[in-house]
DNA sequence: AATAGATATCACATTTTGCAACACAATACT
DNA sequence: AGTATTGTGTTGCAAAATGTGATATCTATT
């Protein structure tokens, strides 16, 4: 009953959870091994520690530890191949939406250059404006696609065009359906970017297509990546590759987003 | 937080991965020596590691190491390889004419593609704006480069941005010098293009740059193409490999054009 | 082309880590 | 009180990562 601390026991767990989290931060990763040496207690007990963690989508896990998140993000040709199934799926819904003729705009990423493949595998003619150099390099060599690149500064990360001077080219197209990509799904529906300039051309696209879907792989759903994208759902569908947790579903048809995902 | 800084670290495969990605950036290659040094785990290890990171297409293997990989196949990788080594020394004496902190432009094509490589190499740092989506997309992973692209359709032959959209976009910049390509130089004396947008491309360039230089490989002189690039030697000077037959010679100078070439 | 030195490749041994089931203690709940 | 819940530790075994050494291959230098 009424022991001498029974709120201190308690924040034993918690405290763990805080250093391990702020050494993610400014380390960038963490081992098993250090930690339990650290905090005295079994590597089972740190590998629950970082299980927990992980699935709240604060870190990364990975074999003998954890990793930050966007510490394993940046490579381009491995985002590739992760989930790639998944990404064909998305790919082929996203393609069933546009009808011949269409200026459809891509954004950069890796589930997008699915979207790509399954336009450049349909017969539609179509104008694509993109700004991811790859995106352009492989459409401009399919016979019933028109591709054009957004100009600006290209951010090394993402091998595509970014910053204010995109802004200003995605004016000059009149754009009828856009498919975006984005970092995360947060578990309150939110759909959040790495950086700012990302988040802002995403929201510009969303007022500025006739339509707009984000195209997110399931990976994406319950991690934080730190930008909000403004008025996200308002104007926009989600496409998927699968159903998402009730909770996390709930709350987005709350919210009035379309939700694109196989039926299975 | 009594001990912080641990790069002792145990393993943590991903780690390794992404410091080795980053070397690769930035270096261009790394050797199975340095690594296994650096992280103090066997060279199996490390080449464990590479051939992981090989088979994903994010580098390529060579006897001791591994390099860039250079993702320039499309059609373009033969003609890259023709008179390769021209290239390359029309690169190093282009590159030799940009000073530090200079706004620089790059036609399309593979000769401007190894001025490209060139400037990469150089310790300067450089703002490039370029056409071309394959030079886009090697420097913008070159730590010296910010690299811009120039917004438009694509021409699948060039693999870069053409059309009105590109004039417009280049005058956007201030350019201190370009590097432009060329289809051919006339017996008479004249440089000619393919296509009429490349030939208004390249003029505006001539006019727009404070320096303006053709970086034309021996191969192209003599030949024919049907477009004449207006006022062109004018404010030009011409790069090249190998000293011209003296008859052109004579026109050229005669013109008053600057031309370039190795003593031998 | 012949040689030496470095590097690659392969198979196998060793170490580290992951996973799951269960035991045990401390705490919370009614 | 007793019982459920939670957090931790322990154990055994499977899987993965790493190290080691013998042998084959490459590169450069002569």
């Amino acid at each position: 009953m009424s022991e001498s601390h029974n709120h201190a026991n308690k924040a034993l767990a918690p405290r763990r959870h805080d250093e391990i989290l702020r050494r993610i931060a400014s380390d960038g990763s963490v081992s098993i091994a250090d930690l339990s040496a650290f905090f005295e207690v079994s590597r089972e007990t740190i590998r629950r520690d970082l299980k927990l963690l992980g699935d709240k989508g604060q870190l990364e896990l990975i074999h003998g530890g954890a990793v930050r998140f966007d510490a394993i993000e940046p490579g381009l040709g491995e985002r590739t191949r992760e989930n790639a199934q998944g990404k064909r799926v998305i790919g082929g819904i996203a393609a069933a939406l546009v009808e011949d003729g269409m200026v459809v705009f891509l954004d950069s990423g890796t589930t997008t250059f699915a979207v790509a493949h399954a336009l450049a595998g349909s017969r539609l003619n179509l104008t694509v404006c993109t700004s991811s150099l790859a995106i352009a390099l492989f459409l401009c060599h399919q016979p019933n696609i028109k591709a054009h690149i957004l100009g600006g500064e290209i951010d090394p990360r993402e091998e595509a065009a970014a910053g204010l001077d995109v802004l200003q080219a995605v004016e000059r197209f009149r754009i009828d359906i856009a498919f975006l990509g984005g970092g995360a799904v947060s578990p309150d529906g939110d759909i959040t970017d790495f950086t700012t300039a990302g988040s802002l051309l995403r929201s510009q696209m969303i007022s500025k297509a006739h339509k707009a879907y984000f195209v997110l792989d399931s990976s994406k759903f319950g991690r934080l990546t730190p930008m909000k994208i403004s008025n996200t759902v308002k104007a926009a569908g989600i496409i998927t590759d699968r159903r998402p947790k009730d909770v996390l579903l709930n709350v987005l048809v709350e919210r009035g987003v379309d939700l694109l995902f196989p039926l299975r």
